[in-house]
DNA sequence: AATTGTGAACCTCTTCACAGCT
DNA sequence: AGCTGTGAAGAGGTTCACAATT
């Protein structure tokens, strides 16, 4: 396949969101005007974005929301189960295993490590936490697919490359930090001080 | 000044925060070369986005590390109080009451609106729980700068607007929704399913 | 000798504009 | 007539490469 741009990903991702509420509300056609115009980007841009991947319309009628969900759902890997673990039982990491929109595409939270022993054992919102030194084990028998990272910065590159070496490809890293990773591995960040930051530029200079 | 890309600005506040680390350390000057290999990036980049602001470095040194931090701190408008509220009492408001690196970086939490009649009156870390309803009093009260927006989706639009009318102009969105706004006013989505399934996407196709 | 600051080259993403379908 | 799909043009962001400076 050629190579799809990051941009290209988020938007798809981003279509999907919004098919699902507009077939809530018994859409049954869009066409990439109105999608652009829920998304706040062109027409053209849509398009673009969907032929990457294939012709999913009718020209003069648009799309058939049903049909293109079901599409962007196979691209984007939503047609099926991915394992996941969260890294650290604070506030955030806490915050996440009732993160309901997660279970609703797919991404079944298994696990969370921790290394604070008087948490280990106890369970939050139904989830286990299991000590991180036994990582090994439980990576083998829940074949995690991907991890999310709620530690402190300062462990954060720790507690990633334990994970890289048991063989987890793919991270969403919340800790405000940039993690070095070798090319197979994909780390995407979720970094709340960057985007306040970004609003605090456009307030003094906007 | 020069329109400034957000991907500049995005990057300025992860130079902010490598500075601070590298302060810590007592690390006194570093050259955009270190700077690049700490974030992933190119030294000519980081030489690029620091010479959209000025003149930080020394040829033949590189920059001084309390300084630099000094300057960016001040370009972002770090120097400053900025007060902020959170709509939302859920999981993902309460933990936000609760994220020092906020607090750190001159971000106060003051308040959060929620509409649920049982949480109204009790706090959360040290923060009231106001009734929505008192959004206008509590403004002028607060002088709120900022809004973070951990409502579900379906209500997230409506909280928006509600603020904007108010005056607020800038928001920090967690609803997976795209936001309408005049353009006066920025909003920073911070969507944990994009980059979820941004994850899945890669491991399906990467 | 080392490293910045920056115009120019390059590359990537977005938008235009229209042929081609329905 | 209306809307998609897409090559070409345009805009914007990144990297190169080197003169300038310490």
């Amino acid at each position: 396949m050629k190579k799809i741009s990051d941009s290209t990903v988020r938007r798809m991702s981003q279509y999907y969101r919004s098919l699902s509420r507009l077939i809530e509300q018994s859409v049954q056609t869009i066409s990439s005007e109105k999608m652009a115009q829920i998304e706040n980007i062109t027409s053209a841009q849509v398009r673009k974005d969907l032929s990457f991947f294939g012709s999913f319309g009718k020209r003069g009628l648009g799309y058939n929301t049903v049909e293109l969900k079901t599409k962007i759902g196979e691209i984007l890997g939503l047609d099926h189960q991915w394992n996941v673990a969260i890294v650290g039982a604070g506030n955030i990491g806490r915050a996440l295993t009732d993160y309901t929109e997660f279970n609703r595409q797919g991404f079944f939270i298994g696990t969370v490590f921790e290394s604070d022993t008087s948490k280990i054992g106890t369970q939050c919102n139904g989830v286990d936490i299991v000590d991180i030194e036994k990582a090994k084990i439980n990576y083998k028998k829940k074949a995690i697919d991907i991890i999310i990272i709620a530690v402190p910065a300062k462990h954060a590159q720790a507690v990633c490359e334990q994970f890289v070496n048991l063989g987890v490809r793919a991270f969403l890293n919340f800790a405000p930090i940039s993690l070095q990773v070798p090319d197979n591995v994909v780390v995407k960040n979720e970094n709340m001080s960057v985007e306040i930051e970004s609003l605090s530029f456009f307030l003094r200079n906007g």
